[in-house]
RNA sequence: CGGGGUGUAGCGCAGCUUGGUAGCGCGCUGCGUUCGGGACGCAGAGGUCGUGGGUUCAAAUCCCGCCACCCCGACCA
């Protein structure tokens, strides 16, 4: 294949597109392989386009190593199999509904779980039928609140979904081992790195998940991971360490203090430790010796409100981004002042357990922190203004609903392991996530085949994903630098970017033919073949479009050598014209 | 949805405070020179100044409304 420069449809820019930020968004816009035609919505240019289709064959050649089989359904999608997995409802204005002329009502495809159900459940009835993995490579569309960074967020973006079927749990772990090894296989021919952290199943329910991240300061997902072990989590999957229960014999019977003016966290520890009567005697108070309660609304899909209160240590915040995740698929408002004006029992600043307890608000539902533990003793609120309980001991005097983990989560927090490792956070670019279904879908639309006894069961299902329309935004950047895009040979638009600098005839003449050769030995070659273009203008060029190998024919013909550059490292080599093309073959496929 | 910002030529921007016939750089066209690190000269093409209304002799500029987009906080491949 040759790229001719000269007639590409392609136009870099000298400067940065201001509406973009991160650098892949940059870069890929300044060097013309994508434009920006709607909010979220990118046209894919000629280099572009080369890409995503060397990541999705990637992706497609290990899908269909493993044994998965390829389908395509449509984009626009009915709502009646969205009624009986209740997501029509669930997804709420995260999706885009049209309406047909006859006024019926259509989902432009956010993901596929249902059609590929109701597709297997169309075809199949039998047990010898399963396990059955099928794929497709396809557009997807989410309504999202904010689209952002080019490719690394859209609104349309190109994923490959895959589904596994099968008749039993050990099958489905089988069908979740085969993926995530192909998986691994994926990202490691990408030439990206990775880390695979445990992962909440969010809106796809069912039970074990993973998610396959790319190390990134732009990635929009936190994850932790262990100094010790081999733990890593997305923060919103991570299980706190569960201290043991305490011995609270020797702890006093819980006594309501004058606490004036303490609303906050920071003035009742300093108020505590300022009253010699209510000093502890080793150590002063700190704000983890305060059980801090946040009341907060959750909204259900169908609309319905409840309230939750979360009891948690004063020295931690409820993250919203947990809280939202645990919750899914209900939303998160905040408890406003007019809400506190409307429930006298609440006082803000001043909520304790008491409140929350047996005679608690009608509606209310009251979740601990995992660290609130039986026999921790806590400073709280007295639900009245300007006091405070001392000495409250979880267990015996108060209970919640149950345990919640929403609070902050800090670096140096203890591995859940146990192991004394201890934890470190970073970020990252979500490329894959992979998730054990079970039967959610299966039953919702009634998947059942036969088994060997004759008996019908519920078959079990995995839906695996990856983006490779964001994973070509992923690998701009990881790999690019301060020149320029700085492609991965396994996805480089073309092997070689060969560049014919100077006036005179015959460099043109023998970078023809180099080319020429290029391509009879399989190279795809981007050739720049414009004269009268200034030598910088082409080196530049040729940084910024990011090809791995840069061959340069120009002043050295006369000494009979061409330039041989690598792209990354920058390093040149002379080679002789006649040696030229057996040498570039020799590098690009090592 | 909350907060901040921006809409002027294909791209990046100035002009707006203080109203007076729309400008700069890059890119693009033609001719000539140049040719290994984003060359130069000359001559050109290209603009409903986001949009609707208002004030005024006169609006990119002042006033009111609307729209769009970008960035920062809560969702997912």
């Amino acid at each position: 294949m040759l790229l001719r420069m000269s007639t590409l449809f392609l136009r870099t820019l000298r400067e940065d597109p201001a509406d973009a930020e991160v650098p892949s968004h940059r870069l890929l816009v300044r060097a013309g392989y994508i434009r920006r035609v709607a909010p979220g919505g990118y046209a894919w240019l000629p280099l572009g386009w080369r890409v995503l289709r060397n990541v999705e064959a990637i992706i497609r050649d290990e899908m269909d190593a493993m044994g998965a089989q390829e389908v395509h359904f449509p984009a626009l999608l009915p709502k009646e199999p969205y009624d009986k997995s209740n997501r029509w409802t669930e997804y709420g204005d995260d999706v885009f509904r049209v309406k047909d002329r006859k006024g019926g009502d259509y989902m432009l495809g956010p993901t596929h779980e249902e059609f590929f159900t109701l597709l297997v459940k169309d075809l199949y009835s039998s047990y010898k039928d399963l396990p059955l993995w099928i794929y497709q490579i396809q557009t997807k569309f989410r309504d999202e609140q904010r689209p952002r960074a080019g490719l690394l967020r859209g609104r349309e973006f190109v994923m490959k979904d895959s589904y596994s079927f099968d008749v039993d749990d050990a099958g489905l772990d089988r069908s979740y081992a085969a993926h995530r090894d192909a998986y691994i296989r994926i990202f490691d021919r990408l030439g990206l790195g990775y880390v695979i952290v445990s992962a909440l199943s969010g809106a796809m329910g069912g039970s074990k998940s993973e998610e396959f991240l790319t190390p990134a300061e732009v990635g929009e997902d936190t994850y932790v991971r262990c100094t010790a072990c081999d733990y890593a989590a997305n923060v919103e999957a991570l299980r706190t360490l569960v201290p043991a229960a305490q011995p609270y014999d020797d702890v006093p019977a819980a006594h309501v203090e004058d606490t004036p003016d303490t609303p906050t966290i920071e003035t009742l520890v300093a108020h505590a430790n300022s009253r010699p009567e209510l000093r502890r005697p080793d150590r002063d108070w700190s704000a983890a010796d305060t059980l801090k309660n946040v009341v907060v609304r959750l909204v259900a899909p169908d609309g319905k409100k409840e309230l939750l209160a979360i009891g948690l240590p004063g020295d931690r915040d409820v993250d919203q981004k947990r809280l939202e995740a645990v919750v899914h698929p209900a939303v998160v408002e905040p408890f406003t002042d007019a809400d506190f004006a409307a429930a006298p029992g609440l006082v803000r600043g001043y909520i304790g357990p008491a409140a929350l307890g047996a005679d608690r608000p009608a509606g209310v539902r009251y979740l601990l922190d995992p660290r609130v533990v039986d026999g921790t003793r806590w400073i709280t609120g007295a639900n009245e203004p300007g006091r405070h309980v001392f000495d409250l001991v979880a267990g015996r005097d108060f209970t919640g609903d149950g345990t919640i983990e929403a609070a902050t989560v800090r670096e140096g927090d203890p591995c859940p392991n146990g192991d004394g490792g201890t934890l470190v956070t970073a970020r990252g670019i979500e490329m894959g996530h992979i998730f054990q279904l079970g039967r959610k879908f299966a039953e919702a639309l009634d998947l059942k085949v036969l088994d060997e006894n004759g008996k019908q069961v519920v078959v079990t299902m995995g839906s695996y994903g990856i983006g490779p329309s964001r994973a070509v935004a992923a690998i701009a950047e990881a790999t690019h630098d301060e020149l320029g895009l700085c492609w991965p040979r396994a996805v480089a638009p073309a092997d070689v970017h060969l560049v014919a600098t100077g006036k005179d005839g015959t460099v043109f003449d023998a970078a023809q033919s180099l080319a020429d050769q290029l391509v009879a030995q399989g190279l795809t070659v981007l050739y720049d073949d414009r004269r009268g273009v200034s030598p910088g203008v082409k080196f530049k060029d040729a940084e910024l479009l990011g090809m791995p190998t840069v061959v340069v024919v120009g002043r050295g013909l006369v000494d009979g050598v061409v330039e041989v550059r690598d792209r990354r490292s920058g390093d040149r080599e002379d080679v002789a014209v006649a040696d030229a093309a057996a040498s570039v073959v020799r590098t690009v496929r090592t």
